[in-house]
DNA sequence: AAAATAGTGTCTGTAAGACACTATCAA
DNA sequence: TTGATAGTGTCTTACAGACACTATTTT
């Protein structure tokens, strides 16, 4: 598919653009909100780090190409991913006129665990919102990551995203594994919300909530044993 | 096909694609949500309905180039579009890649009165929410209009978006003038929920409510006179 | 026993929701 | 007076929010 779009509307002038898709996949851990970045390696911004994503190279729906960057980077992941906004600024590129759909997913710390240990490829690096300005800033042991591009206004408009969805959708459960304790799932909520809640409230309204699916909380039967008194483990059935 | 990420523009064939937006104007009269059509005059589908929208001529932002649409339909508009979803379907022109994101809003019966008075442009057409099917259904004065592209999807998206906001933003006033009854500013919810509110209930939730900017709803003194008791103006103040 | 974490009970204020009622206009 | 639309009062239930408390483990 290498026809040039651009003959077969004879009557008009349109513009071309690149489409690019950029994934700020976050995960909670260390009761922080943490996100997939890499180095670039190329100018422009060479040295500085970026989200996983590139330019679109088959004509596909951005779903597609979505999965793609995600087996690539992460192997295999079947994580809800969804698309909150498409940045369109000519200027967001110094390349080119590149339209990025950006998708943001929560996903469990286990699951990125492979990143981390490849060493060479993404890292994990922490996300600190400036509420005031709109743009997110993330560092690794205390040290800034410099970002490339947009890409600090993204993770800042994909965490003020998840804020609004996170407790009328599941998604709070991408960042968790089958069983988790009750403390576990409020910490993913504090950390998306980026303020902390009343636990006896948290603790009632989840176990009275019915899910959009029509599931619930349960608790396994299982114990988390840690240095006080075991916490149940729950699940969703 | 490589599929490295790193190397973007050099050594890659990167896919090109058109840039387009497309908006969904509703607005609310008789009791029910209308969205501005017109017929296209040429192929593909020609004869068939289409959302206001075009081809991106010059690179700028989609904002941008949202207000010039705007400006040669409408004439003038200030009313709030958000973006809410990019269409990225390859197939969804089939005259080449077409990447199209879709804005809404709220507008107010009068803006729109130029538009029907033209005549020849662009109408407003009733829209029917298929709740079963991801696809809204567009009518004038009962006979249904045939649409182009996904545009029954479009339409479809923008109003579950609005559904999701409505309740939790202002959006609702920009269906409204200065000053209103409650009575409209309950069928502008109603209409675009789909589904009837109870009256003292809305009232009381309304008037006790301030706000995202801080204001909240205010009697003007003026009435509107109809065939029954007067209602009170409201505004925000 | 002390420290640490898990989990509960209770009270208060506020808002939702249902329903019946009153108020004020035109014809 | 009747019909029509506007607007109110009241009662019940549910949940948010605050706070203090009890429970069960490890060290």
């Amino acid at each position: 598919m290498t026809s040039n779009p651009r003959l077969l509307f004879p009557r008009e002038q349109p513009a071309l653009a690149h489409p690019a898709i950029d994934l700020v996949l976050l995960t909670v851990s260390d009761g922080g909100l943490q996100v997939v970045v890499r180095e670039r390696e190329r100018p422009p911004f060479e040295g500085r780090w970026t989200l996983p994503g590139r330019l679109i190279e088959e004509p596909a729906a951005f779903e597609l190409a979505m999965h793609e960057v995600l087996y690539e980077e992460i192997g295999d992941l079947d994580a809800a991913l969804r698309p909150f906004f498409t940045f369109s600024d000519p200027a967001r590129d110094p390349r080119g006129w590149v339209i990025s759909t950006a998708f943001v997913a929560l996903v469990r710390p286990a699951w990125l665990a492979r990143v981390t240990e490849a060493g060479l490829g993404p890292v994990l690096a922490d996300v600190t919102m400036d509420e005031a300005r709109k743009e997110a800033r993330v560092m690794t042991g205390g040290v800034a990551l410099p970002l490339a591009f947009d890409h600090g206004a993204i993770i800042d408009a994909a965490v003020r995203h998840l804020r609004g969805v996170i407790d009328g959708t599941m998604i709070a459960f991408d960042a968790l594994d089958y069983a988790f304790t009750m403390l576990e799932l409020q910490t993913v909520h504090e950390s998306v919300l980026g303020k902390p809640l009343s636990k006896p409230l948290f603790r009632k309204r989840m176990l009275a909530r019915t899910f959009p699916d029509g599931r619930s909380l349960q608790t396994t039967g299982d114990e988390h044993r840690g240095s006080g008194r075991p916490a149940a483990f729950y699940t969703l059935a």
